[in-house]
RNA sequence: GGAGAUAUGCCGGAGCGGCCGAACGGACUUCACUGCUAAUGAAGGGUCGGGCUACAACUCGACCGGGGGUUCAAAUCCCCCUAUCUCCGCCA
């Protein structure tokens, strides 16, 4: 939800961000018209409601002959109203409706446009060469008895696996790691409950454009979530949050389930695009003032990641018209994917501002006292995807795997990842 | 799955259908007093929104788990939902 008073004051900003989106810029004036709407019948409702309050006074205080024409004065008076409130009630909702459609008001600086718009940050790290044919990671996971599609098939269907022996221990070497790196910078870990009531599914945006994206259970009206984002961003709601000493950090653990409705046929090889797989997720409850600062500082942990693991990789602006609704900015990193010569997503970074906050109702209290909607970010620290990027690139030419120096303490010391055949 | 009880402000805890935004206690803030700490005395507080505006003051409305209803009037009566607790059963 943005902020009323600034659709108010500033009508413009908030055209400007959703033609930066390639959004409609109708509502606005839409929302613009249902909030004067909704403040006439809110003004109605509350001097017919001053008048009522008053006569329940003079009801109480009058003597008994009185009573009964006071009685049937009030009669009236309170079908009006009750006529008032309804209406104001509708009018409330008629804004809130459309004010729910302007999607987040996107920071200048972010570039206009679609999926191709973004703007290159920065490129950092080797891309790797072989003298030899590389192979992919699922050539590669299968040789080392890591991932196991097929079978990940028979039990669940397509876009399913098994991580198996040292896959699965690199997983949850890669989790670890992450959870170590988010500790060391004061994160609290958080395991999340993975299926959600719908108001918390919907405050943080997720059945807007993405509905089709998520998994629901009709039976007990529950959702399945796609990120830990979710159940962070609605562990505080309905709070008033104390900031004074700074950002609140959280470490979210926990698998994510994806429908990838529409993707059929992209990215069917491997675990690159799948309906389950497991994250660590940053969730920063912030000053909306200190939001672009903790903003960078999410990209600054999440590239020390990377770095650590040997990957080569890009830093992107996303482009406006590729945000989802909640986000004004988002930073993605993709890593070098050899045998598919491109950089994939690896991890994306968003800064909410204070759009979330205020559809969950989660607050600060300011230095003046008053209380404000926080700013919420997010960002990836380590997903089951970056195994992916992890054996392509260290990949050896006899289809061993050198494990990267950071992560071998995570894996009982393991160097390198053998071939089963001869391990 | 069955039966019952509870849900009030930062916390504890009252509350007859109008005098309740809500007693009382604690915590907190401010002031006074005490050589400091403590103790004591006094005062003050919530949230959301509208009007008006200097985002002040003022004023109006709403909020006693959530949603409906009854009534001139509901924290107080009725219905539904949710959560918590206790007991029985069932299953890890």
């Amino acid at each position: 939800m943005i902020d009323p008073v600034l659709l108010r004051t500033d009508p413009e900003a908030v055209k400007r961000s959703q033609r930066a989106r390639g959004n409609d810029e109708a509502v606005v004036d839409q929302a613009l018209a249902a909030d004067e709407a909704r403040r006439a019948a809110l003004a109605e409702f509350e001097s017919l409601r001053a008048e009522q309050n008053q006569f329940g006074k003079q009801v109480k205080a009058a003597s008994k002959e009185e009573k009964p024409a006071l009685i049937s004065q009030a009669q009236a008076l309170a079908a009006r109203v009750k006529d008032a409130e309804a209406r104001a009630k509708e009018a409330e909702a008629l804004f809130g409706e459309i004010a729910m459609r302007v999607e987040n008001i996107v920071i200048d600086g972010v570039p206009a446009g679609g999926e191709e718009n973004f703007v290159t940050l920065r490129e950092v790290g080797e891309i790797p060469g072989f003298d030899f044919e590389p192979r992919d990671h699922l050539e590669l996971g299968e040789l080392l008895g890591a991932i196991d599609m097929e079978r990940g098939a028979k039990v669940s269907g397509a876009r399913f696996y098994f991580l198996r022996g040292v896959g699965a221990r690199l997983e949850l070497a890669l989790m670890n790691m992450a959870l170590d790196r988010a500790l060391a910078n004061g994160f609290t870990p958080l395991i999340t409950p993975t299926l959600v009531r719908p108001e918390v599914m919907r405050g943080t945006g997720f059945l807007g454009d993405h509905a089709s994206e998520v998994y629901h259970l009709p039976e007990d009206d529950l959702f399945l979530t796609g990120t830990s984002e979710v159940a962070l961003a609605g562990y505080h709601a309905d709070e008033i949050l104390d900031l004074a000493e700074g950002p609140l950090r959280y470490a979210g653990w926990s698998t994510c389930y994806r429908r990838e409705a529409g993707s059929h046929g992209k990215d069917t090889r491997g675990i690159l695009r799948v309906h389950q797989f497991n994250k660590l997720e940053m969730f920063v409850y912030a000053d909306p003032a200190e939001a672009e600062a903790e903003h960078d500082r999410l990209v600054a942990w999440q590239e020390e990641m990377l770095q650590s693991l040997g990957l080569g990789y890009r830093v992107i602006d996303v482009a406006a018209g590729d945000l989802g609704s909640s986000a004004a900015r988002k930073f993605d990193i993709e890593a070098w994917v050899p045998t598919q010569g491109t950089y994939r997503e690896l991890t994306s970074t968003s800064n909410c501002t204070t759009y979330q906050a205020r559809r969950l109702a989660t607050r600060f209290r300011t230095e003046s006292g008053k209380t404000a909607p926080v700013a919420t970010l997010n960002g990836t620290l380590a997903t089951t995807r970056w195994i992916v990027a992890i054996l392509e690139t260290h990949q050896r030419a006899d289809g061993s795997v050198t494990v990267p120096e950071a992560l071998r303490p995570y894996l009982g010391g393991l160097e390198v990842l053998e071939p089963l055949g001869r391990a």
